[in-house]
DNA sequence: CGCGCTTGGTGACAATGTCACCGTCATCTG
DNA sequence: CAGATGACGGTGACATTGTCACCAAGCGCG
């Protein structure tokens, strides 16, 4: 793990306000938060934590964003989460502090910018601040719920659904998707040639364009359709 | 829910030294907890929660098994974890509280004796307790980290892997599983058929012995070096 | 006993995963 | 520039798993 230590004055002191989750947060803790914990970078591709990297820090995203996956014993991967700025590693990180056997990695996507809080600091808030607690149970909240969804998917949707649904996610607002099918395969925890045979069904149906290493969504709305079961 | 309200004597006062996570607790802090919560009790088959059905109090379980499982918008149900005694829903609880869309459901395999503890307690013995939070925070990591590790199954191992790693567990000490077809498909997140077949499978091989809502397990080593992948 | 439900078996087929192999394209390097 | 290399994607054969329709035996119960 790379991190290059650095200190902006854009973001030493006010970042705290741009977590919808923190900044209610009362004064003095806000206070607290600033004065013992320091920004860390990181460039793209920078593992932030992973099987025998253990981070001593829980992370705050500013900007960027972290993908998390698992890699299973078999050699197969998949994405379980992301977390983009305004989010917090914090589940993860407290599961690598307390299993060591984890398998999970977080590698970041973009280049990012956080704010460490050491582990004493974070049980002193935890302890102090109500509000804290309720940004991290919320997020512990959601994360556990996000999984539970995931294993309902893994577990019984069908292939074209979760890849319909996967593209126009990674679509966002625009109709291009910047990716190759091996990575789709990951998302979905697939194999890349069952991946190019959706891909290919779909183009076949006029739905979607494909380039070496693009997707182009010519046909969004039947693709929501088939993600959202509608027909 | 139909949860019973009584105060037996054997467990009143001292059902926190039979927690391992919570024996450690500050004297003051026990003090907090016994005096404030209540024991409740619940016989098998009992909805704790569900959709629908938030609790209003988080629950640390003294004496029975807990099984929480998801239902699918599909029709189809995996079994997620099962909570043992000396072990707290405060995950899955506070998971409710947090988010209504959810659609797991808790459901008592046994009857069911445990503590009930209210929100706003809940949340003093976390601002007050180092020993507290450690425990709460441990159950949120072993359950990420086990959810991770479920994913990975589901996702990636094969079903005769599954299922014979699934019943020894089920067996336990003894060599017998009294379940059905059905309930082994709920727990592997896959469909009766697909069970049937390989228990068949398992018989031909003389792995097991079937009959009608149970398999014994004849050739236990025989199913342990499947399920852990040695040969 | 007869009825209805649960349990489990079966075959055909669809969907997905696995494997081996191929051709194309982009990049790097001598 | 030519050739090597690796990433990307396509293909067919096959194995595994999921789905569906249906059947038969056991079990509880009036």
């Amino acid at each position: 793990m790379h991190l290059i230590h650095s200190s902006p004055m854009t973001h030493k002191d006010d970042w705290i306000e741009r977590f919808p989750g923190l900044s209610r947060l009362e004064p003095s803790t806000k206070k607290l938060i600033t004065s013992r914990c320091h920004i860390v970078e990181a460039p793209v591709g920078t593992t932030l934590f992973g099987p025998g990297n253990s981070p001593e820090n829980m992370l705050f995203l500013l900007d960027g964003t972290v993908r998390v996956q698992q890699v299973s014993d078999t050699g197969h991967e998949i994405v379980l989460y992301r977390i983009q700025a305004g989010q917090s590693c914090v589940l993860t990180t407290a599961c690598l502090l307390a299993y060591e056997d984890y398998s999970a990695e977080g590698i970041a996507e973009t280049a990012v910018q956080a704010a460490a809080v050491p582990r004493d600091l974070f049980d002193d808030l935890v302890a102090q601040s109500k509000s804290f607690r309720d940004f991290v149970f919320a997020a512990f909240s959601k994360r556990i719920t996000d999984l539970f969804q995931m294993i309902d998917e893994v577990a019984f949707q069908k292939l074209d659904v979760r890849l319909a649904d996967k593209l126009i996610t990674l679509a966002g607002q625009g109709d291009v998707v910047l990716t190759t099918h091996q990575k789709l395969s990951v998302e979905l925890g697939t194999a890349r040639e069952v991946i190019s045979r959706q891909l290919q069904e779909f183009q076949r149906r006029g739905w979607i364009e494909q380039a070496r290493g693009r997707v182009s969504l010519v046909d969004r709305e039947h693709l929501e359709r088939l993600a959202h079961h509608n027909t």
